[in-house]
DNA sequence: TTCGATTGAGACATTCCCGTCTCATACGAT
DNA sequence: ATCGTATGAGACGGGAATGTCTCAATCGAA
């Protein structure tokens, strides 16, 4: 047996991304288990939300760390960083969303310290003279947060092919963000 | 007396935006009136909801109006766009983020309308040679949507600044669209 | 001032959701 | 085959939100 556990959380925030107030009942069926199982692993609706937020934080910086986002050329690095988000363009989405997983006691300190590390990226970048100094890594970070987000969506209905998508983001952002020569 | 109606759903969504499952109780209190006064003008939820809508395609359809976004050149038409849209930036972001609007009845229509100018911008922009061909107007239109709502949630918290907000995102943007002579 | 309309406060029953519980069933390991 | 464990189905009470109502107070126009 032994319940997915990501699984469920999956099912759950495709729902949630839909219907913000379902129910738990709703939150079950959807995940195909019953509400007295969904119950058990995660006691409470609070439980829930902070486990959606736990597991989107711990995918975030593990694609961070496959992508080495602090090594190398900070174009490519950015590039893998994107390449490396479209499998799960889809959670983040809902991730992006859902601002009310961000004043959770425990949550807001995951996301500033995926700020800060997607802070000093663009920052390097900059430093390095490859990136324009008149937007600000905060907002770059921003940028590219919305983007990836927004091709999530348009992946989920069909606007953009998912092979695409990268490319689509990454094309976009950097052609926004690079320094030109002339 | 003459309820600003307007005003009330501001207040509406500026809550729900931070708390998507706010009781119409607490809404009303947001809003300064009470719950009678609420529902005698919104009577249930769904009424709100899809007021909110409704006030939410007016809106954008009034700033297509004011940019003029089939006149001219399109570049200068993307930025007039953008230009008129981030006074109410705050608004668009909340309505960007509820996935819950957008499959009412009704409501669905109002988009695609939206949709369909906005596509006609950067459609016109690639026949004319100024737009690259290589990412879909679709996917620009989503894109421009995303950084819009993005620079209106950071304003809100104080990330960019208000005056800067239109250059963000249509240096961000445009930079990204441009077809390069090279 | 007077009258109509609108609002605020609150009561009320209803509905819905939640959290907990029990019990029977099905699975897996030993 | 047996036993421990996890699950599904459902019942149950408690609590919150909803929708409706009444009544007094307030505002604005005539």
């Amino acid at each position: 047996m032994s319940l997915d556990r990501d699984q469920v959380l999956r099912e759950a925030a495709a729902l949630l991304a839909r219907r913000p107030t379902a129910s738990m009942d709703e939150i079950a069926r959807a995940a195909g288990i019953s509400r007295a199982t969904l119950h058990r692993h995660f006691p409470g609706r609070d439980a829930l939300v902070r486990a959606l937020g736990e597991l989107g934080i711990a995918q975030v910086e593990e694609r961070l760390d496959a992508a080495r986002i602090e090594e190398g050329d900070p174009v490519a690095a950015v590039q893998r960083l994107i390449e490396e988000a479209m499998p799960v363009s889809g959670f983040l989405a809902f991730l992006y969303g859902e601002n009310q997983l961000y004043d959770l006691p425990g949550i807001t300190e995951g996301w500033s310290r995926v700020d800060r590390r997607v802070g000093a990226l663009f920052r390097r970048g900059q430093e390095e003279g490859v990136f324009r100094f008149d937007l600000t890594p905060a907002w770059l970070g921003e940028a590219m947060y919305a983007l990836i987000a927004a091709s999530g969506w348009c992946v989920q209905d069909g606007t953009v092919a998912r092979n695409d998508s990268a490319r689509m983001v990454s094309e976009l952002l950097l052609g926004g963000m690079l320094r030109r020569p002339s």
